[in-house]
RNA sequence: GGCCCGGUGGUCAAGCGGCUAAGACACCGCCCUUUCACGGCGGUAACACGAGUUCGAUUCUCGUCCGGGUCACCA
């Protein structure tokens, strides 16, 4: 068989070598050890919060060596194309800051210099690669139809073969003649291109995962396509490719990739290219309260695998990195507890210190983690969070909100800047319920007293605060006023007294306080009191006193 | 079914031949306290199972079981 004849009726419009591109795609110019990483999603419309894991992964394993990472679209599935299904990723990425050196920045927009980093913008790589193959006998077109390809998936199926696939006696294709291939050619049959695999059933092949360490497995032995008969390539081919142009030096993927790592690498050593390191990362999963059981998270049935749906809620970026981070690196909490403040990004990460097992994802530890992160931030960065947030998904809330930006902060600072901050919001959607008292528009007063509480007690502890109550007050002499109001009404300003003798008192001053709350708040926990008096105002105030007087009238 | 990955409290996890088996979240109790938080202190709770190696196994080996992945012209 003339190899060289072969390439030519295969691929007669490929008049370049592999050698061109490697002159146009040179080794990368980095210090020692630097990492090249890559993010490599298909276009799907929008980013699962596994793929955010992984970015995460890529990005932070490229920054610690000193090295870069880019992100590459995989849109070789025709059937699966979307009109743009770009922009979900990159907008996601975006929005929980993870940035890349190099690669797609948005739909039809790319940035470095090993680009198009779009696969279908690719083509002539992938081809002028696989004809050198076939020069080399390395690959074969197969001619074999879908329903032949099912007939020999039944029939290995039915003799319960170990090894299934295009191989062996089953790969009819793979040593017709020249003139067959011509004739079928001539004929316009369709043909995809296989790998013609050197590998032998009985010899195994090792390799070292980051992550996992040592993994052996028997060599491959199936043709696999590398070109499908549109001339796209397969996922193998084109990483193959890819990541020998682009220079990856660490290819981090997620663990379903494990068993075609021998097929990988047995293309990688057919091209001549050297094989890159290989990090397989676990999954992300969730528990499903149905069956009690783990399982991936799933785009239909979990709204969280989106990342879109954290944007939706309300959680800070940094929030969900910061919960990512916990996830997958196990020293994380500890060297934030030594580093706060410090970003995120600049946490020394070790592929080496990732846990190979796959982990639930926890709304409820991620709830805790942005509760922290939120308490460090200052009032003006909540009030920028939680307008940005609300001028999107709640532009009713946006306008009150934003209408008195100066009060809106105060609101936010009370308690904020002290030593323990307080942890209430967890995320910007829950804001409009904790500041509703202090907006009419929201405000729907509600005076239920607790059971220890009467209406008429409560009656006389509103009637007498106010005509008592002064905002020029500092907060000692504002709450010496409440405690005066004890006495005489039969409460007792003392908790301790209280305590040690309950049934001589009506209650103690913090049931007094708490009836001032629930007039000024309509709610029995509050932030500081004193605080939100003062942002309320002496109008208000009066008015909403007399309001709940009424009612427990 | 073949091949492969994984298996420490409810969750995330330290540990890498000898420890009362860390820590975080959640939960419970106490303290602090004008409410609620925050904070502090304390508590419940784990090495899947069985062999083997060893003076000694959570740590090493093998087997079993369980969970997951993969066996496409999908990635």
């Amino acid at each position: 068989m003339d190899n060289i004849k072969l390439a030519q009726l295969l691929f007669p419009d490929i008049d370049k070598t592999p050698g061109y591109f490697e002159e146009l795609y040179p080794p990368r110019d980095l210090p020692e050890g630097a990492r090249v990483t890559r993010f490599a999603p298909s276009p799907t419309g929008y980013l699962h919060i596994g793929g955010l894991f992984g970015a995460l992964v890529d990005v932070l394993t490229a920054k610690v060596s000193g090295g870069l990472s880019y992100l590459r679209i995989e849109d070789t599935d025709k059937k699966r194309e979307i009109d743009d299904g770009v922009s979900g990723i990159t907008d996601g990425l975006k929005a929980f800051g993870v940035e890349f050196d190099e690669g797609v920045t948005g739909f039809g927009a790319e940035k470095g210099a090993y680009g198009p980093y779009t696969q279908s913008q690719r083509v002539e790589i992938y081809q002028t690669v696989a004809k050198s193959l076939v020069e080399q006998g390395l690959a074969y077109p197969c001619f074999c139809s879908a329903a032949e390809l099912d007939a020999i998936r039944e029939e290995q199926e039915a003799a319960g073969a170990d090894i299934r696939g295009y191989f062996g006696k089953w790969a009819k294709c793979r040593d017709l003649t020249f003139e067959e291939i011509e004739k079928n050619i001539n004929e316009g049959k369709s043909w995809v291109l296989r790998f013609r695999s050197q590998g032998s059933e009985d010899r195994r092949i090792a390799f070292d995962d980051m992550i996992r360490g040592k993994i052996e497995m028997p060599e491959n032995i199936i043709d696999e396509v590398l070109l499908k008969s549109d001339g796209i390539p397969t996922y193998h081919f084109a990483h193959c490719c890819d990541d020998h142009f682009m220079g990856t030096t660490h290819v981090i993927r997620g663990e379903e990739w494990i068993s075609s790592v021998p097929k990988h690498i047995a293309l990688f050593k057919a091209c001549g290219y050297k094989v890159p390191k290989y990090a397989h990362t676990p999954q992300v999963m969730k528990f499903d309260e149905e069956t009690g059981d783990k399982r991936k998270l799933s785009k239909r049935k979990d709204p969280e695998a989106a990342v879109g749906y954290f944007v939706v809620e309300g959680f800070p970026k940094e929030s969900l990195t910061e919960y990512l981070l916990t996830l997958l690196s196990s020293g994380f909490e500890d060297w934030r507890r030594a580093n706060p403040g410090v970003p995120a990004m600049d946490y020394p990460f070790n592929l080496k210190k990732m846990s190979p097992s796959g982990c639930l994802f926890d709304l409820v530890k991620l709830t805790d983690v942005s509760k922290n992160v939120i308490s460090h931030m200052n009032a003006d960065t909540v009030y920028e969070g939680v307008a940005a947030w609300a001028k999107e998904y709640d532009p009713g809330f946006y306008g009150v909100f934003t209408a008195s930006p100066e009060r809106s902060r105060a609101i936010l600072n009370i308690d904020r800047e002290s030593p323990k901050p307080r942890k209430d919001i967890a995320k910007w959607n829950e804001v409009k319920d904790y500041v509703s008292y202090f907006f009419n528009e929201f405000y729907t007063p509600d005076y239920t007293l607790p059971d220890n509480i009467s209406k008429q007690d409560a009656l006389a502890v509103v009637s007498a605060y106010a005509g008592e109550f002064s905002l020029d007050d500092d907060k000692d002499t504002w709450f010496g006023r409440i405690k005066d109001l004890c006495a005489p009404l039969g409460f007792t300003p003392n908790v301790k007294e209280f305590k040690q003798n309950p049934g001589a008192f009506k209650g103690h001053v913090g049931d007094v306080s708490t009836v001032i709350r629930i007039a000024l708040t309509s709610r029995r926990n509050t932030p500081d009191l004193y605080c939100i008096m003062q942002l309320l105002g002496a109008d208000e105030i009066k008015a909403r006193l007399e309001s709940a007087a009424e009612s427990w009238k």
